[in-house]
DNA sequence: CCTTGACCTTCCCGTGACTGGAAGCCCTAT
DNA sequence: ATAGGGCTTCCAGTCACGGGAAGGTCAAGG
């Protein structure tokens, strides 16, 4: 396969297939004219790393996973300490954003958003203690 | 006041208020010897600023809500605006997270973790059709 | 007067994970 | 022969800074 089926077929851009290839997350081969020549087992790979993306995991923890997924000796403890890293890392972008949110929809509903110059969501930003 | 003393009472780093100065967010004089000499004006600008990226505006967000401060004849509707778009960014950027960990933690509950090699976390990035 | 140390300056590189674009080769069809 | 689509590499840009080098400035102490 070249890598335009590939992208085809793992959803991922052909882009970013170059790029896993870079930093060595994946080795395709190469044709006789030097187009990348991508087996099962690549797309394979590039399949699951697009799924360990979309779960939020870095390329790192991506190849930590590739690794652990390639060696029939690993110890599901260790997947499953990574995996929970991560949970609690995306527990606690969970618990910033709703902290954010809570504070700015506290604004937006004190702002009565019509003609007038007066904006309790600008005095909240230039002085939270005064404009409460 | 030097940029020691604003980024101190401004609660940034002085890295991040140059930064802030190349990108033309503030205009600090200087003094003879060369150094910043910021005014009252400038870290009030800087805290609102701060504010403000704590809140996850992005620096043209910032940029955008600082001009309207100082725009005396704005309209608090503009200013809403914004905020309100920003307040759907943050809560798709939520459920994302919330997508994610679903998943993540469906998947991390399934597996044993211990020192056998099978992993329900692995496959279900292998395949999630048939981890189910 | 000299040194020490804290402060300040600019400049350049690195981050994560790509994305866009330029310049040019390969292959097939017409 | 040419047109097109696909492939290659390489360079630069994204966002919002952070690290660190090389060097100027200032006040205090010996």
């Amino acid at each position: 396969m070249n890598i335009g089926e590939v992208a085809r077929r793992s959803g991922l851009p052909a882009k970013t297939i170059r790029y896993y290839e870079e930093i060595g997350l994946i080795r395709p081969r190469r044709s006789d004219n030097g187009y990348r020549s991508f087996a099962g087992t690549d797309l394979h790979k590039l399949a699951f790393i697009g799924r360990a993306r979309a779960l939020g995991f870095t390329i790192e923890e991506c190849r930590t996973l590739l690794a652990l997924y390639e060696d029939e000796t690993r110890e599901s403890a260790e997947v499953k300490r990574v995996a929970q890293d991560h949970l609690r890392h995306i527990d606690e972008k969970i618990a910033e954003l709703q902290d954010m949110r809570a504070t700015l929809s506290h604004l937006v509903r004190a702002c009565a958003g019509d003609d007038r110059p007066d904006c309790p969501i600008l005095r909240g930003l230039a002085d939270p203690e005064t404009a409460g």
